[in-house]
Order: structure tokens, then C-alpha cells, then sequence
DNA sequence: CTAGGTGCAAATAATTTGCAGAGGC
DNA sequence: GCCTCTGCAAATTATTTGCACCTAG
């Protein structure tokens, strides 16, 4: 994390001078956690150094939103707080109107909504703004449930850790019914060879999770962090519904492709979104497992059809597969 | 419209007197369309009255606020911008950031991902905001492409009518295909029932629609304002999947009855949020058919369960039907 | 008559700007 | 030496408040 701070306060100066005092601000403003006010800051810089102008730190704000650095959010204060934002881009937040603290939250669901609304209306979205104000435990029932919020970092690893671990079942679930649905001997083979490398993944996840709660094992009641459902019912298990209303090889490795490829963009979008961190490792490991997968399935379907063409010669069913493998 | 117009202005003030001022105040608020900041307001009220002050113009729209006639918005400009609040409660919006214009819509699918993530984070909600920053097509494009936005009003009663149709088709498919799938005689006639009655009334919404368009053609290519997935595929369209996977009469019954339930709830909670409008009215409408529809699946379901107890007198049944006809 | 509404001007609060001086390259 | 950064103080902007006055019930 230390050497992530360090790139940081020296890369990201895209224009301008390197100055003692800028970086003075810069270095206390990302040892902080949570959201600030401009005077927060202020405060806490005046504590080290009592000749730092309040402006300075008003112009070095607004240098570090543009660097990218930091961003600035409003929660209807009547000022700004900044957060740094090269963590976690693009989260969302929960005000509670009480304590005036803010929680942090990740929703691929809510964003994919958003952007549906933006495409319907013709609206190039740049950034959205998603809070909800009301009551936060704590203050509804009296005194502190939940300890710290935790790590950010080590949340969003576990949450990429259920979110991979429940693609896998579903993917699991998928391909060994795939496999026993199957009467194709090759077809079979394929299936098989695809629910064991899922299973074995499976059984690495879930000792990586268990680890992950070794080293902190309060990890796993805090609240979830990132929300997602695609994970469990929008990748493999709808594929897998589908499967028991009884459909032959061909479609099924169609299903299984879909799969994997909705599977591996996911995890590879939301993957590249984070900056260093174990989360991050995990979403794109993931993708690329998904990645081999899709490829293993697009071969085998090309050589479906392939043995398919030289029994049929139909050219149908050729270039639909290759629109679908494409 | 003029007369909720004044109804609001008579009934609201919870506390307070009749004052000319404030009076004239609130109506020229009322009059206009869109996000007003107070300085504009205070414009707009100077136009006809010079002698009112700018205090009393903020002192008025906080008193607006707190009576429920409006409500305070924050773009994220610097200022608080001021819409009434009485037509389409707890609206999102899209902003672009080019011509400063904001753009309203509804979503019950993003509303229920907000409410669930404060679930998850047992938070109390009170309040949500959505805004998603970009540019719109007119100041992306260069030309104004669409025509003015329209009457929101119509474009509510246009979404909700839509919304009840593909309700309505899902619900109908989900009918038919249970009656040709029963064997049960009397089972068969209950499903043949509603799903013509379903198709009675998609009849009636679709006429319904057309008439609409009448009175507004333009209205059809305007985009969508509602959004809600449930309609076509949450609700029915998911038991009808359920039904092509063999299932018997009861089970059937019970998928209608979640589904009616459902549809049921959806309608009324969403219709009772609006002011008297074209929309609320269709959705108070369809929430009542819905119910009948509900009760009388629920009364089949029993009928159902006696005769099964005459058969067998199993008690395992009967309690769980018993929970489920709840 | 009196509680509340109103106008004006002054206060506040967050943030920005003008300008002269300081400091790095 | 030039260009940018910096501090200070003054300006700006949105909104609130104090206070004397006014007005409806």
C-alpha cells in the first residue's frame, strides 16, 4: 500500500511543479480515511504546519480531482468532501442523517441499471451519483453493532472471493449436468474435463477464502461490500435451467460459451476498474480461468461442426457458429 | 391539473397563516416546469412584484419544503435547485454537464436495489438520490433531436400502460400454457377463465393505449420514463418457464398465486405513490384486477387442498397451504 | 392585540480570486 | 530569470439572521 502512495503522489502530477507544499498537502490528505472537508484538511495540515495557507489547500484539492487523485462528492452538506479516489472508483454511498457518517458500497447491479437508463435516453454518462440518506444501524438502535468497517481492501477481496466462488458452482452445476445430459461420447468428455478443472478451482477459492478469514476472521459478518447477482443467477444458473428442458450438445456449448463469456468480461471489466489489490488479483485470475474455458468450448464447438459438416454439409449451422464464436 | 393546483395550495400550510405573499409566491413556484434555482425564482417573482424580498422567497421555499409542496435538489452546482414535489415523488435524474439541463425518469428496478442494499446494510432509508452526470444527445449530437420532453404526466400514464400490457401478456401466456397443460378437468376451466379474462383486459389496455397515442402520436417515440423490468420478466414470464418443466396442478396454482401477489403488490404500491394522474389511476386499476385474479386462484387453491384431504387426509398439505394462501 | 409574516441590511459560510512575493528549474 | 506556487486579504456566491415593521385573525 505504501509503494501504491508513493506511485501515486509521483506519477500523477500531469502538469505543474513539483513544490514541498503541494506534496505536504497530497501526503496527508491520502494517509486519510473516509471523506473530508476542505477545512478538515485544512485542520489537519495546519497541524503540521502552521504556514500553509487555507487557499493552497483549496488549490491543491481541486489540482489533485483533476490529476485523479481525489474526487469530489457532495452529500447536500452544503460544502464538498474529497475522497481519494483511486482505490475504489465508482462506488456509491449510504448517508446516515444522523451521525452525518458515510458507508461505502460497490453495486455492478445498480451500474448496469444506470447505464440502461442512459443508453434508453441517448445520455453519454460520464459519472453517477448513487445515495442513499437515512439511518445508520448504530444510530436506530443505540449503540455500535458491527466493529470498524474494516479494510476496504480485505472486503472487497472477500466479496470477490463469494462472488468467483458462486460463478464456480453455478459453472460446476452447469457443466455436470451438461455432462450427464450429454449422450455424445466426445461431448461428454468435454464437459466432464470442464466441471473437474471447476470443481478444482472450486476447492483453491474457497482454501483462499478460508485463508483470507484466517487472517481476519470478523471478515466474514461485516455487511456486503460488493453487490453483484449475476454471480449466482444471471451467468451459468439460468444456462443451467435450461439445460433440463432437454437440448442437444450444440446448443448446450452455446450456453456453456455465452456463459464463460458473460462470465470473463465481467470479472475482467470490474477486474481492471481497481487499483493494486488482492481483490483486483482475484477478479482477473478469475477472468482469465474464464478466458481458457471459452476458448476450450468455442474449439470444441468448431469441431462439432466441423464433424457435423462432413456427416450434413449444411451451411447453416456453419456461420451461425462462427457469428457465435466470434 | 388546476385543481390539485389549488387543492395543494389550500391544504398543505400545516402551520401558519394566510398571507398574500407567500401566496403569490408559491403559485408562480408552481406554475413553472422543471428544477428552479431560488434566484430564479426570486426573478421570476420580482417580474410581477417588485416589492418582495429575496429573504422571504427563501423563507417560503424552505416552508414549501417542509409542507411537502417541494422539494430541494442538489446537482452538485454550488446551489440547491427546487422542484415541486407533489406529481412524481422520488424521481432520479440524469444532468448534463454541457447545457446544464436535467432530465427526470423512474426506476423501480434501481428503487429496489437501493432498498436492498440498505437491507443488506441494515440501514433505515428515508430518501434516495440517483443522478447520473454525462451529456445529452442534443448537446452531443449538436441538433435537438427529440421534440420537448412532453407532459410528463402522459408519459407516466404511456409507461404505466405499457408496463400493465406486458404484464398482462406474460400473464396471459402463463395462463393458456397452464391450461393446456392440466389434466385436471376443473383445474383446466380455472385457467381457461382467467386467461381469457387476461385477454378481455389486454383488449381493453391495448385500446387503451392506441386512444392515447391518439391524443398524443408523438408520444410513442419519446423514450421510456418507467423503467421496470418485473413486468415482462420477474413476474409471470418466470412461472411460465417453471410450467414447461412438468409440473403438477397445485404447484401451478401456487406459481399464479405468487405471481398475481406479486403483480398484485407492484401495482398498488407503485399507484398509491402518485398524485391523481392518468398513470396512478391505471396502476390503482390493474392492482385491483390483479387481486381479483389473486382471490380467486387463492379460493381454487383451497377447493384444491379439500378435495385432496377427502382423497388422502394428508395434514402436511394442508399447512402449507394454508402459509402459501396467506 | 398579537403571533406570525415581511423587507432590508448585515451576517455567515464555503470557496475563489487578485496580487505581491517566494522558490524551484 | 521565468514561470508557477503560495499566502494573505478581499471578493463572490448562496443562503440565513436580526430586527423593526406590518398584517391577518
Amino acid at each position: 500500500m505504501a509503494t501504491t502512495l508513493q506511485d501515486l503522489t509521483r506519477l500523477k502530477p500531469s502538469g505543474g511543479k513539483r513544490s514541498s507544499k503541494r506534496e505536504q498537502i497530497v501526503n496527508v490528505f491520502l494517509r486519510q480515511e473516509g471523506h473530508l472537508s476542505a477545512d478538515d484538511l485544512v485542520d489537519l495540515i495546519r497541524r503540521e504546519d502552521q504556514r500553509i495557507g487555507r487557499a493552497t489547500v483549496y488549490r491543491t484539492l481541486q489540482w489533485m480531482v483533476d490529476a485523479g487523485i481525489a474526487s469530489k462528492v457532495d452529500f447536500g452538506e452544503g460544502r464538498f468532501r474529497f475522497e481519494h479516489s483511486y482505490r475504489q472508483p465508482r462506488h456509491f454511498h449510504l448517508i446516515c442523517k444522523t451521525c452525518h457518517r458515510s458507508f461505502e458500497f460497490l453495486s455492478s447491479d445498480i451500474e448496469a441499471l444506470v447505464e440502461e437508463v442512459a443508453t434508453a435516453r441517448s445520455f453519454t454518462a460520464s459519472q453517477s451519483v448513487v445515495q442513499i440518506y437515512g439511518t445508520c444501524e448504530e444510530c436506530r438502535t443505540g449503540r455500535n453493532s458491527t466493529s470498524e468497517p474494516g479494510h476496504t481492501d480485505m472486503l472487497f477481496a472477500r466479496d470477490a472471493l463469494r462472488i468467483a466462488i458462486a460463478t464456480e458452482r453455478s459453472g460446476l452445476e452447469f457443466y455436470s449436468r451438461a455432462a450427464r445430459l450429454t449422450r455424445d461420447a466426445r461431448g461428454r468428455k468435454v464437459f466432464e474435463d470442464l466441471a473437474h478443472e471447476e470443481k478444482e478451482h472450486l476447492g483453491k477459492l474457497e482454501a483462499r477464502y478460508t485463508e483470507l478469514l484466517q487472517r481476519d476472521p470478523k471478515l466474514e459478518s461485516l455487511p456486503t461490500f460488493l453487490f453483484f447477482k449475476g454471480a449466482a443467477h444471471g451467468l451459468f444458473a439460468e444456462g443451467a435451467e435450461r439445460l433440463l428442458r432437454g437440448i442437444n450438445d450444440q446448443q448446450a456449448l452455446l450456453i456453456g460459451i455465452r456463459c464463460e463469456r458473460g462470465s470473463h468480461r465481467f470479472f475482467k471489466k470490474y477486474g481492471e476498474r481497481f487499483e493494486d489489490s488482492e481483490g483486483k488479483q482475484i477478479f482477473l485470475e478469475f477472468a482469465d480461468e474464464e478466458r481458457e474455458h471459452l476458448d476450450l468450448l468455442v474449439r470444441e464447438y468448431r469441431a462439432l461442426l466441423k464433424r457435423q459438416g462432413r456427416t450434413r454439409r449444411t451451411a447453416r449451422h456453419g456461420s451461425a457458429g462462427a457469428r457465435a464464436a466470434r
